[in-house]
DNA sequence: AACCTGTACAACCGCCTAGGA
DNA sequence: ATCCTAGGCGGTTGTACAGGT
């Protein structure tokens, strides 16, 4: 039996995407927007999978993403989010303007985890750790029938071991610091750090505003392209043709 | 200079859920 | 009410790079 995949995996890539790829994909969002993304990878003359077009687009070529290490506020924040939240990314990324769940996540991993152990904190439950003494083992009943904040969905099943968020906090973070990052949607990703790969060095042109990213089209599209795999029929040209009418520049990225 | 190890982060995998047929 | 599909989420893995020996 088993489920099947999210799509026909048969010659598909994998793997780090190149700067033709992003600049493909790019394009065509930028143009036509996402009806749905198992045909975007057709529409956009890509040999990949829907799920990793969004992937990549929502993790890293969405031009409202800022780029570079979370500043100390933002980190407060993920950190005082998460002992709210457990490991909920999506739902702390939702309260980081411009960040995305997968960068917190790499981030609370590697960074905070760890700073998080030097304060002798905790990472999971945020409460000091009592190395060097016993636990009392009445505590430790009672702190692990202590009502988790976070309903009970699959987060919660694995963290039963690990996570039992309470009010009580050692670096009593408000969540006021989340005002600070009223972030505008047309934040421009090439004005934080540079990007680990290569479509990342990309300039954005100023008109890339999130808003600005519409169904342009579909329906002509989605039309020409048929049932079936006759999708990789349209050509890159006709995409920039696309383009040209939201005033992006074919250019850019040639 | 070459090799080894640790770190950071992009990408993938599998499961869950919502919505439509 | 049930089934199916697409999208979304969180955990995990893979890989490139930096620093140390």
């Amino acid at each position: 039996m088993g489920r099947q995949p999210c799509c026909e995996k048969v010659g598909l890539k994998k793997g780090p995407w190149t700067a033709d790829e992003d600049q493909k994909l790019v394009t065509f969002l930028l143009s036509n927007g996402h009806c749905c993304w198992r045909l975007v990878p057709k529409l956009a003359g890509l040999l990949r999978c829907g799920k990793s077009c969004r992937l990549r687009w929502t993790n890293y070529l969405r031009p409202d993403l800022k780029r570079g290490l979370l500043s100390e506020e933002e980190e407060k924040l993920v950190i005082d989010l998460h002992e709210q939240l457990g490991n909920r990314w999506s739902k702390i990324a939702a309260r980081l303007p411009g960040r995305t769940d997968n960068e917190i996540k790499n981030h609370w991993n590697t960074h905070i985890k760890k700073k998080l152990k030097k304060m002798g904190l905790d990472p999971v439950t945020h409460r000091p750790v009592m190395s060097l003494a016993q636990p009392d083992p009445l505590k430790q009943q009672q702190q692990q029938q202590e009502p988790s904040v976070s309903g009970g969905t699959g987060a919660d099943d694995k963290e039963e071991e690990e996570e039992t968020p309470t009010s009580a906090q050692p670096q009593g973070v408000a969540c006021a610091a989340s005002s600070a990052s009223a972030v505008s949607s047309s934040c421009s990703s090439s004005a934080s750090a540079s990007a680990a790969t290569p479509g990342a060095d990309v300039d954005w042109p100023g008109l890339f505003e999130v808003d600005a990213i519409l169904d342009i089209d579909w329906a002509g599209l989605l039309s020409a392209c048929g049932d079936d795999g006759g999708c990789s029929a349209i050509g890159v040209d006709m995409l920039f043709d696309q383009c040209s009418d939201v005033g992006f520049d074919q250019d850019v990225w040639m």
